[in-house]
DNA sequence: CAGTATCCAACAGGATACTG
DNA sequence: CAGTATCCTGTTGGATACTG
């Protein structure tokens, strides 16, 4: 059984259970930066190579790339998979905890249309 | 009638309409930073002045909250209410828009949580 | 009470070149 | 192909003091 927590189930920030906040910082923190969405979003739609990704996040430097995978991979939102081919053939996949985001985007999306509809009475 | 979008309805990121990528680039904009989530988070749970916010906040600066504050009122999150009093009395409450962030913070939590105990065994 | 002003440190991220 | 290394800039946020 899985029960749902709610932040307004409670009176106060205060009394809001510490682990959370822990939870929501958690959350917050695999997606913020400027790359993590555009990556995590190009992954929802299959394993890609490091490449790969490259061209399909447009300005990305490898730098970048390589140091955000490697920390969505610590995370736990990425699995690195390195076959032994010459040259070596690297592919990255999401886990299912970085699956199950897509929920998470799917709330933040449907909030930021509402809000440009709101406050820009764009349709 | 409310549709919901999903990411998922999307073959590749690039399929993904441009003003989905600009929606959840707003949402991730109010969201983040040190601050932003435990302001929020205070007036949530109902109209707060500035000093029971710094209150209510451990180590924000009056810098650093009236900083977040305005931004927050420049994006529609935070109505700041002026009262012709001695001395001055000021009100901040969310917007609509803000209240209505708890359901976006609802999923954050309960990723955060189902992540949290599928990799770290928590209960 | 509800903020501003000034100064400063740390970090995120870009540019460019290079490597097994 | 799949990255590293080095250097550099801009932004975020902290410390401290002050104001109508």
């Amino acid at each position: 059984m899985t029960v749902t927590k709610k932040i307004t189930d409670f009176a106060a920030i205060k009394s809001c259970p510490e682990q959370f906040v822990l939870a929501l910082n958690d959350t917050l923190n695999v997606l913020t930066g400027k790359w993590k969405l555009p990556i995590l979003g190009s992954l929802l739609f299959g394993i890609k190579r490091f490449t790969e990704l490259q061209r399909n996040i447009p300005k990305i430097t490898p730098r970048m790339l390589s140091k955000e995978l490697k920390e969505l991979e610590l995370n736990g939102m990425v699995k690195r998979m390195v076959y032994d081919a010459t040259p070596v053939l690297v592919e990255y996949e999401l886990t299912e905890s970085g699956k199950k985001l897509s929920d998470v985007l799917d709330s933040m999306l449907q909030w930021g249309l509402n809000h440009r509809k709101a406050t820009m009475g764009v349709q």
